[in-house]
DNA sequence: TGTTGGAATGTTATAATATAACAATTTCGA
DNA sequence: TCGAAATTGTTATATTATAACATTCCAACA
């Protein structure tokens, strides 16, 4: 699973995207950039999904010649390589969990506290499969984006 | 099912969604007042999901008084009460096939054409709260879209 | 029947997200 | 080193959505 929880060590987890990251690009033979790397490197260290323009706030502060320009080509070339993720809900991006392993895009959305965690469902994709099959509809991207509340955020109300 | 089919009776189609959102309106006390009434049908005339400024244009050409605060307000009315949806990945807006069945949205996107057809699945909904609830998470909202190819383009594909 | 209060709409301005178009620079193999 | 392709810089603009406040409408009530 993937929901972040309290305990885990975000410093490595971050570290250890941009290694995955940077042996995907390398083993697809393309460039993982200054910016490209930056760029994927906020979205990891970020606890929520980021918009394209808090990524370009950071960058100029930062000192980078940024424009939104600048900002959306690494997110597309992030995207094309299977580093990040868009959530279509929030317009907003969050790094991938399991990039090289070819997969469906299923996204946890805390809406008490923001947080969001990808989850590896087979279950869903049959069932999405399945289901659109039955329509003669042949399914090539499949966004399945779940609204709700995580467990520290439903304690939270419960109690209240 | 309700992926649209050649053979459809697009004009009954509309008229039943307008009956059908009256009698939804009627019996919530909510008031189906003329722009609110006009946006939907537009949204039901147009064959594939319809953008908030391309309903702001044709109002405009109408002789409405018509400004985005326009449409989006009346876009606002029929999404709370469940006679349209909003697609994320498309910034569009569907009619609801189910109006008052409360359910969730999934909606099959032709990449070929255009189209949009919405999607009932029992299945889908229930892998998607089973495996939220695995992670201990529940569920508000579910957005599932499906991109893919309609019978009539996966031939077309084939063909060529 | 007049009035009054909340709902709905009008209007102007602007925020937030995303892309087009073209120039300049970098990279890397031939 | 040269040249083509990829990448980045830069300016401008398109697209989607909302804030804020004024005005109008409408239904319930005195």
């Amino acid at each position: 699973m993937s929901f972040p929880t309290a305990q885990h060590d975000h410093r490595a987890c971050i570290t250890g995207a941009i290694a995955a990251a940077e042996a995907e690009c390398r083993s697809k033979g393309v460039r993982l950039t200054d910016i490209r790397r930056r760029v994927l490197e906020l979205i990891w260290e970020s606890h929520h999904p980021v918009g394209a323009y808090a990524l370009l706030d950071i960058l100029g502060k930062e000192g980078w010649s940024a424009a939104p320009p600048t900002v959306y080509r690494a997110l597309e070339f992030l995207q094309t390589n299977g580093l990040v993720h868009r959530i279509a809900l929030l317009n907003a991006f969050i790094g991938c969990a399991h990039p090289g392993h070819d997969h469906v895009g299923t996204f946890l959305l805390c809406s008490g506290c923001g947080l969001a965690g990808e989850l590896d469902d087979a279950a869903i994709a049959a069932a999405v499969v399945e289901a659109a099959g039955r329509q003669g509809f042949t399914v090539l991207r499949q966004t399945v984006e779940i609204e709700g509340l995580c467990p520290h955020c439903r304690e939270a109300r419960a109690g209240a």
